[in-house]
DNA sequence: GAGTTTAGTTTCCTAAAGGAAAGCGACATT
DNA sequence: AATGTCGCTTTCCTTTAGGAAACTAAACTC
């Protein structure tokens, strides 16, 4: 086990700023991770991952896609069918984001059990409850 | 050492896809990570903060701390010194996302390392698509 | 009472993210 | 010829993020 609780020097914070921060850059916005987390199902055609992703627009897909394929998360190949067949592939480098999602996952579901667990604790906390005059 | 290569399940991928949309949902924008890992140095004043981050306006780092501080990442303290001394300080809270972080800057700085060592490899790289007819 | 310091706030602005709705090109079916 | 499907693109918006510059309140010092 970690202690957790002593400070980091200044050398290690300001080195650990700049590797997050270079991986905040290519992972940024609403929609990255999430596509990515989609694609790990199995490869998708575009409609397939819009209905999967819900709420997102063909405009966002396409230009959140590109982005993926730039920095090679993700192939797109095309099949001579009819109509034409498109689909989504992860890479094998998509991988090397396996265990940043595992932790992304694993704290998102934490932090929802006690966002629920705290509302039932103090669940009128500083509301400003209506007054009834 | 895992597989990686088999494709998940439906249901684990929507499951997936709920928890790390939380967890981004917190976590969004630009500066809430790079506060906190600035934070693990130990408590900070404003202005400390400030040219710790080197680019952020005090409007954004004051919004981001209140952010952080909603959320119970950070608490702010007060001392009655004068002029007066106002610090802000990692919660135990906060500590939850140290595997994140951890993951986040592996994952950066190998992130890193692969975009140098391709420059290097292919200077002048311009694609020229391959089309799969 | 003028100036200093800390910790911000206020005003004004630009750029980027995000989205709704419609259109488009290349087929194929009816 | 008309209609439909797929994989987008285009146009036109609204919203949010982010920032520069100036200002402020409180308490002190000179």
């Amino acid at each position: 086990m970690r202690k957790g609780r002593a400070h980091l020097s200044k050398e290690v914070c300001t080195a650990n700023l700049n590797a997050v921060k270079d991986a905040l850059y290519v992972l940024n916005g609403k929609w990255k991770l999430p596509l990515i987390i989609s694609l790990q199902e199995g490869p998708k055609r575009f409609n397939e991952i819009q209905k999967s992703l819900g709420e997102i627009t063909p405009k966002i897909l396409s230009k959140e896609l590109k982005d993926l394929e730039l920095n090679e998360f993700v192939i797109r190949r095309v099949f001579s069918t009819t109509p034409v067949t498109i689909t989504y592939e992860l890479t094998p480098y998509s991988q090397t984001l396996e265990k940043v999602i595992d932790e992304l996952r694993n704290w998102g579901l934490q932090h929802r059990e006690r966002l629920v667990a705290n509302r039932r604790n103090k669940p009128i906390a500083d509301e400003p409850v209506l007054d009834a005059t």
